[in-house]
RNA sequence: GGGGGGAUACCCGAGUGGCCAAAGGGGACAGACUGUAAAUCUGUUGACGUAGUCUUCGAAGGUUCGAAUCCUUCUCUCCCCA
């Protein structure tokens, strides 16, 4: 029923960074065989934010793909530590959430990380259902596991700590949980992003310390955001999260900066080696390479057709210089006008081009601005809205107007 | 418990009585160019119907003609000593 360990193997480092170690997964890849019975990996997701994004997904293909090779995913959605906030690469701690907020996000995730695993043969579990009912001894027992000295020695604590950003108390409660779910729910292998890799650790040790044989900690890539530069979050908005509009995700996908290009063909899409290194190459043009890519990760999350329309539309927009397919209408109604007419910048606020006045006019000034191809250059114009004309703010923002009187 | 720092706009960070709506960088937005929402270059980035006026530098009071800057109290935070 299970492939050889070799090329269980071959599958499972694709695309990874660490294995620790590799002797151990073998072993317990060659047992599994031999005993016919499935290793438990676990992948943990703390839903602090309503969305999953296109940098986090991928552990969660790389569960995908153990269940593909016939193991059992065990799923564990941090209901608790979500609550702690993970201190992992970050430089501040995190926001503390409710409980509330967390069981609410966490349906969410449930429902997009459905769109990469097959949640039939995934075993679900939320933290809290053990870590409501840990007595205060056992959490001081746990905490024993680990040495200050440790603690500290982490980058992400270090850097806090000699930069003088505070670091709070329960910050460091955060690996112990996580590696404690893993003797909770026995798992076998660990999956994490390589900032997982710490308590991915400490997993280890509480195992061993709890009397079992140690999880293997596998890592997967940190993936950049869209700004090329600092790690894809929700919180900085550099992201690209898999439920988005295929429009939105192959243009999101396009404003990458080219070198991030091999990364996220690697790892964001479901291409072959071979046939991204063809599309690397120097023969084929930087923009198609990118097209190819913008295509393959909306295919990955929508279906080829989508990923085919979004690239026409794409080029329409911005080759072409046409109007999208599909524009919002905004209405305006009798009150917003005066004379009949309404005030550009008012318009601009009220197709939520602008937030203020100030940003309004900074816009028509710095020539962003279009009524049906013409453009604005007046801050004080009062225009007439007619049915149906476009106004244009900018290469990508666009808006019909509706008048209702 | 004692002593000494720090808190500045979306973020980081300069500014220690008027020249401060506050340098610089990042981000964001706009323009040019192009190969795209790449790269590069330029500009903008508190609010107000465009005029000067108003509100901003952890919070509240105070000193002063004038306060981000000085004083008092408070909150949060870092370091050293115990």
């Amino acid at each position: 029923m299970f492939k050889d360990a070799k090329e269980q193997l071959e599958v499972i480092k694709r695309g990874i960074v660490e294995i620790v170690s590799e002797n151990e997964l073998i072993n317990k890849l060659e047992k599994s065989k031999k005993e016919n019975t499935p290793l438990r990996v676990k992948l943990g997701l703390d839903p602090t934010a309503p969305d999953i994004h296109i940098g986090n997904a991928i552990p969660i293909h790389k569960l995908r793909a153990f269940q593909d090779l016939g193991h059992k995913a065990v799923l564990i959605i941090g209901d608790y530590t979500a609550v702690v906030g993970d201190p992992s690469g970050v430089n501040k701690t995190r926001p503390q959430l409710s409980h509330e907020d967390v069981l609410k996000n966490a349906q969410t995730y449930l429902d997009q990380a459905g769109k990469i695993l097959d949640l039939e043969n995934t075993e679900l579990v939320y933290n809290g259902d053990w870590f409501k009912k840990l007595s205060f001894e056992e959490v001081i027992h746990l905490t024993s596991t680990i040495t200050v000295a440790r603690m500290l020695e982490r980058d992400d604590f270090s850097k806090r700590y000699s930069s003088g950003s505070p670091i709070s108390l329960h910050e460091f409660i955060y690996p112990l949980m996580q590696g404690y779910d893993s003797l909770v729910v026995k798992c076998d292998i660990e999956l994490g992003g390589t900032d997982q890799l710490f308590s991915l650790l400490i997993g280890r040790d509480i195992q061993r310390d709890g009397g079992m044989e140690p999880q293997v900690a596998i890592t997967t890539p940190l993936l950049e955001g869209l700004d090329g530069n600092k790690k894809m979050s929700k919180s900085l908005g550099n992201y690209i999260g898999i439920t988005e509009d295929p429009n939105e995700m192959f243009g999101k996908a396009m404003s990458l900066p080219d070198e991030l290009m091999k990364k996220y063909f690697e790892l964001a899409t479901d291409l072959p080696m071979d046939r991204i290194n063809g599309l690397l190459s120097s023969e084929t043009h930087p923009k198609k390479a990118k097209m190819e890519m913008a295509k393959a990760i909306v295919s990955r999350y929508h279906s080829d057709e989508d990923a085919e329309n979004a690239l026409v539309e794409f080029d329409k927009i911005f080759k072409d210089h046409k109007l999208p397919t599909d524009i919002p209408e905004v209405t305006i109604a009798s009150n917003d006008l005066k004379d009949g007419k309404i005030w550009i910048v008012e318009l601009l606020k009220k197709c939520e081009f602008a937030k203020t006045n100030g940003d309004a006019r900074r816009l028509i000034v710095q020539g962003g601005v279009k009524m049906d191809d013409n453009k604005i250059t007046d801050h004080a114009l009062a225009i007439e809205p007619e049915n149906g004309a476009i106004l244009k703010v900018g290469k990508r923002r666009f808006a019909k107007l509706s008048v209702k009187t």
